[in-house]
DNA sequence: ATAGCGATGTTCT
DNA sequence: GAACATCGCTATA
């Protein structure tokens, strides 16, 4: 899952990001997870069903986004690290003029999109404020070459190649769909 | 260009 | 009390 999100738009309200880097988080068998220990407060919300939003707080600083991958119970989710900030033209459609921000990395992605603590849970599948977006097709991005590599920024389990990105040569200009 | 470090709060040992 | 899925500023080369 965590490819092929590349290129799709996380929204929430007018404002959207098109993802183009993100890492792959296991449930119980990952020990860089935060669902490596199982249930608690904090990341409840990365064992509810796919399709749903984890928001949590970054070394009390940050608020960063997941999207859950998973079955519910399994604790899987996927941190989008980079994108481009951009302004939807429709909100209902999802369409978007490709002129934006660029953001690199996952705290900057959180405060562009004003991320907050009380969005997780939320569901992104569905028609409310926060919604996920397939945009690949709009944006060629089908068979554009995917970079990957180890994470960034943990400790454990550093040699799993689960982090993927887009180089954002292959995205053009133009709008998404 | 690279390295070090403080901010800031939750979670785990 | 330590670690932490980070960032931005400052210092050093």
């Amino acid at each position: 899952m965590a490819p092929k999100l590349l290129g799709m738009l996380v929204a929430k309200g007018d404002l959207g990001l098109v993802i183009t880097e993100v890492e792959a988080y296991g449930g119980r068998d990952d020990e860089a997870s935060h669902a490596f220990k199982g249930l608690s407060r904090r990341n409840s919300s990365m064992f509810a069903d796919g399709g749903t939003l984890y928001v949590y707080l970054s070394y009390g600083v940050h608020n960063c986004i997941n999207v859950v991958t998973g079955e519910r119970g399994v604790g899987q989710a996927v941190l989008v690290r980079s994108g481009i900030i951009v302004a939807l033209t429709n909100v209902s459609s999802g369409a978007a003029d490709l002129r934006g921000q660029v953001v690199q990395g996952p705290g900057r992605v959180g405060k562009g999109l004003g991320a907050e603590l009380s969005d997780d849970g939320v569901d992104l599948l569905g028609a409310g404020c926060w919604r996920l977006l397939d945009s690949r097709k709009s944006l060629s991005l089908e068979d554009a070459p995917i970079v990957c590599s180890t994470r960034v920024g943990i400790s454990k389990a550093k040699d799993a190649p689960w982090r993927f990105e887009v180089g954002l040569a292959n995205l053009g200009l133009g709008s998404v769909r």
